[in-house]
DNA sequence: CTGTTAACCTGAGTGC
DNA sequence: TGCACTCAGGTTAACA
């Protein structure tokens, strides 16, 4: 379910709902989701403990608490959301922080695509993290960056973008709709990108990561902030989800092929090479 | 190392 | 109603 933008806007939304707020209990009611959940390292290190900051690398939000620091991923269906007061668990609500306040984190993940982890080192160093992309916000992440990085690669451009390990935060709506704002044709290999390409291309990305932010991410279906509240960037979608219908430039219809096992949405014609 | 595919899982939607 | 099938915002692991 959620990229960058909507992992971002959870960020937002929980940092100064959860500062403060001193950890009462903690709840993990299934034994794993992607991974095993760390429960007894939970159970034993958050009560009394306060979320100091709610940080992000990637699609993994980091909370720094007492001496170690939990990650969670939110994976293809997960809703972390902030609840006032005591609130019945409902179906997939797997894991739960009750705060001396009254107040509830919960997680709640259908497909269990998502993860709860603890760790005590460097949460860079996690080795889920160690080797993850640069953050597209940062000059770290530069048309030279992905040109270089591209070189030799015969990978279609979508699929080579969507790889956190290129540059996090980008998944299929955000790649599909970069490469329709940059004219460039999906299914390009990388490796044939040129530099005013990756010019761009990475403009690109940080415009519609930027553009997602400020409209509060994008719900498809089932997006909800920590508040519980649906993003509004859908409406401002060009290409994904919208096989059959008119370009919103050129009028073209819009294609959908198939990539790396991904519905791939794109404009012939503003998108021909 | 590169590239491709299957796998993890539930739920919603579609067609018969 | 029910069944079979497809698809979905992510990412890793296994394989050629």
């Amino acid at each position: 379910m959620p990229e960058l933008p909507e992992v971002e806007t959870i960020r937002r939304g929980l940092a100064p709902l959860l500062s403060q707020q001193e950890i009462l209990s903690v709840a993990v009611r299934r034994k794993d989701l992607r991974w095993p959940m760390p429960k007894s390292e939970l159970l034993q290190a958050l009560p009394g403990q306060v979320i100091r900051e709610v940080n992000r690398r990637g699609k993994y939000l980091l909370m720094p608490i007492g001496e170690g620091c939990m990650i969670i991923h939110l994976g293809m269906s997960g809703v972390l959301r902030h609840l006032a007061k005591d609130v019945p668990f409902i179906k997939h609500d797997h894991f739960d922080i009750a705060f001396k306040n009254g107040s509830h984190l919960r997680l709640n993940d259908p497909r269990r695509f998502g993860a709860v982890l603890w760790t005590t080192e460097d949460p860079g160093k996690h080795k889920l993290l160690a080797s993850l992309g640069p953050e597209p916000f940062t000059e770290a992440f530069s048309p030279e960056y992905l040109f270089k990085r591209s070189r030799g690669r015969r990978v279609a451009i979508k699929n080579f973008l969507m790889d956190s390990h290129v540059v996090v935060g980008a998944g299929n709506i955000y790649s599909a709709e970069s490469l329709f704002l940059a004219k460039i044709n999906p299914l390009r290999n990388a490796g044939d990108i040129t530099r005013l390409d990756c010019q761009r291309l990475v403009a690109a990305i940080k415009n519609r990561l930027t553009a997602s932010i400020e409209q509060g991410g994008t719900t498809l279906k089932d997006f909800r902030n920590e508040d519980g509240k649906p993003g509004y960037f859908q409406q401002s979608l060009n290409v994904y989800g919208r096989a059959g219908e008119a370009c919103l430039v050129c009028a073209a219809t819009i294609e959908q092929i198939r990539l790396g096992g991904r519905a791939s949405a794109f404009c012939p014609k503003c998108q021909k090479s």
